[in-house]
This record gives C-alpha cells, sequence and structure tokens, in this order.
DNA sequence: ATGGCTCAGTTGACAATGTCATGTGAACTG
DNA sequence: CAGTTCACATGACATTGTCAACTGAGCCAT
C-alpha cells in the first residue's frame, strides 16, 4: 500500500503541515523540532531525515504558504466575471487579509531567508509574477506595471507591518489601515496613469 | 565614589548598551543573556536584578533605539536653515537609514512589542509625535496631517521590511526602495494638498 | 567606629531546545 | 530467504532562559 518512498513523503508533509500549523497557533516560539514531531506523529529527531536544519523547515512552511497566497490569486485570475481592478485590489485584500489573520505565518514568508532555501524563493518569485500580471492588466500604463506593483506591494506591507507591530494607533494617526491602503490604490492610480497634472510643485 | 544606586543604574545602562551593540553586531541569536552579562563587565544572572525577563531587556533597548530616532529628528527639527518639506524628506531618509544599517535594531524597534513594556510604548509615542510635528508643519492641509504622516511612515517601514527581507529584487520589480520613497512623498503631496482633480475615476 | 542590615551581583542547578551519533526494525533486492 | 538500505527512534550533549541560594560591600543606628 504505502511504499517506504511514500510514506517519506507523507511524513515530510506531515512536518511541513504540522510546523505550518503550530506556527499558526502559538507563534514561532511554539514552533519546536519536539512538537512538530509529536503532532506530524513521528519523534523528535525524525525532522533531520527530510531537512538539514530547522531553519530549512521553516523555508519549506514559508514556501507553502507563499503556494497558498500564489493559488488565491491564481484564482482570482481565472475568475473571469472580475474586471482587472477588481481583481488587483482583491489581491490586495487578501494579502492583507493573509496579515491579519495569521500573523506568525506572514512574518514568516517576509522575513529575510536563511541559508539558500531555493524552495521558498521560487515560490516568492511564482507568486510575485501572479500579482505582477494582475498589475500589468489593471494599469494603464503597462511599462509602469512593476514599479507600481512594488509599490502597491512594499505599502500594504508596511501596513501590515506598522498593525501587527501595534504601531498603527488609531487614536494617534485618524486612519485605519484600511483607509491608507484605500489611498495608497488611489496613489497607484496617479502613478499608474499617466496624471497629466502630476508635475503639480507644491509644497505637501 | 559611586553610591550603590549610582552603580546600580550604571550597570542597567551597560546591560541595555551591551544588548544593543550585540543585536546589531550579530542579530537576535546574538543576544544571550549571558553574552549581554559578559559585554556589560557583570555575569550572567545579573540582568535579573534590573529587568524580570529577558524580554523586558529586549524592550528596553527598543525604547533606548526609540529616543534615539526622537533625538535625529529633534535636531531636524530645530535645525533652522532646512524647510519643512527638507525636514520631512530628511526625516524619512533618516528612517530609512536605520533600517537599512541597523536591520535586527529596526526589526525590534518595529517589532510587536512583547508584555506592558511601559518604557518602550512612551518612547515610541515621544517619536511618533516628534515626527507628527515634522509633517504637520510639511503639509498643506494640517487636518490630513496625521492621516499623510501614517502613510509616509507605513510606506517606508514597507520599503525597508521588503528590502531587509530580500523581497525588493530590482530584476523583478525595476525600482529600488529610494524610488519607491520618492513615488510616495509624491504620492503624499497628492494626498496632503487638495488633489482637486483626484476624483478622477479611471482604471489603474 | 562597629555590628547588623540591605541589596547588587555571583554561582549552582534545572528544564527546554537544537543537534548529532548510534541503534533498530521494516521495506526492498538478489 | 538472507542481506541491505533507509526512515525513524533514542540517548546524549551543549546552549540558553530562569530561579533559588549564597556572598560581600555599602549603608544605618548606636
Amino acid at each position: 500500500m504505502v511504499s517506504r518512498v511514500e510514506s517519506a513523503a507523507a511524513t515530510r508533509h506531515a512536518l511541513v503541515d504540522a510546523a505550518a500549523e503550530l506556527l499558526d497557533e502559538g507563534g514561532p516560539d511554539a514552533v519546536t523540532l519536539r512538537a512538530v514531531g509529536a503532532r506530524a506523529g513521528v519523534s523528535r529527531g525524525a525532522p533531520y531525515g527530510h531537512f538539514p536544519d530547522k531553519e530549512h523547515l521553516l523555508s519549506a512552511v514559508a514556501a507553502k504558504s507563499w503556494a497558498e497566497v500564489g493559488g488565491e490569486l491564481d484564482a482570482l485570475i481565472t475568475e473571469e466575471h472580475l474586471s482587472p481592478t477588481d481583481r488587483l485590489e482583491r489581491a490586495l485584500a487578501g494579502l492583507m487579509r493573509v496579515g491579519r489573520r495569521r500573523p506568525h505565518t506572514y512574518a514568516l514568508m517576509f522575513g529575510a531567508p536563511s541559508g539558500e532555501l531555493s524552495d521558498a524563493i521560487a515560490a516568492v518569485s511564482r507568486t510575485h509574477d501572479q500579482f505582477l500580471s494582475i498589475v500589468t492588466e489593471a494599469i494603464g500604463d503597462p511599462g509602469r506595471a512593476r514599479p507600481v506593483g512594488a509599490m502597491l506591494l512594499t505599502s500594504v506591507h508596511g501596513i501590515i507591518g506598522m498593525e501587527n507591530g501595534g504601531h498603527l494607533d488609531i487614536e494617534k494617526w485618524h486612519v485605519t489601515g484600511d483607509q491608507l491602503l484605500e489611498m495608497i490604490i488611489k496613489s497607484a492610480a496617479t502613478h499608474g496613469v499617466r496624471c497629466s497634472h502630476s508635475s503639480n510643485r507644491r509644497k505637501f
């Protein structure tokens, strides 16, 4: 039934899933090799048969999470009844949702990659490309798609980072993260199409 | 010469400084209570006389770093020969510099605060206020200073986070962090003054 | 000045964790 | 069916955060 190699692959999957769950539920400190092994139904040293390092296991988790986001973007792209603009807005909202609902996983995804972790890098690159294609379809000037996409992504990332860090106090800034996202999207419109009047030079 | 309380205060300072240095030099993993104690000239358990927890020590480091940034902003504010706009741009550039030159410290500063850490919260609030005053002076519409300030801060934060996470590949996005910052600043101008035509509804 | 007190700092100990060397049993091969 | 291989288990070890017990020097009252 289960050949040895199949079982090994299943174990590897179980380990990554277990680590991802533990990260979501209890944050980085809860991701212990022992806890991962226990949840995966194996024992504490088992991960070393599949990953050289705890860091590599975590990078596999990051790759998996990036692939999941990529899947959501894919679903968005193939959703025919959506306008390109809607697709873009939903993509950004989806990222915000991940950042809010699974902050630890989000932090891992956007954290500095450790080691080589080719899997994670490839997954990130793929998902970035999908996001880029969404931006390209939504934007008027295709030549500006990449910079504008980067601006949108970095801005959303900043909003989530400030929110999750507790640095976006509404009392102080008089805005919510969602309002900031809206501002950013409007800015993208200004930058994306040529804002014919964008050359108006004034003080802020 | 050195009264007991003076010596204690000096030790506390030395501990915070040592932790800050270790964080800068070797990242979070290098900040070991034993290493901190050694660098501060005391021994491994000494921090527990001044902080209930390693986390509280780190939050003291965060408070110190926020206060340093606040000091830079203060210097900027009292610099008479600068225009309000220049002050704002320099403030943003200064934050970028911290994020680039001291990524670990920056991450600690903007990381989710742990526990109560009233010191850190106060330091953050003070520095945010100073930044806010700079934005207020630079902006045309004072009523929008807070939201626009938040947008600038979050955007810079996002840029730094993407850069330090290795997710701002120039090959892919065709922009640098500095160019993104420039785009954001222009957007702030659009949002800060009333962009009379900002109601132009177009696709991106 | 002197005996007792206070408290900063040290040291020993312990549990948790990442990591590795060694062992083991079941799946594969001839 | 005998031997090999490989996934996994287990014991062991160094490191680290944390705390209890200890020590000694500054401080106070007499």
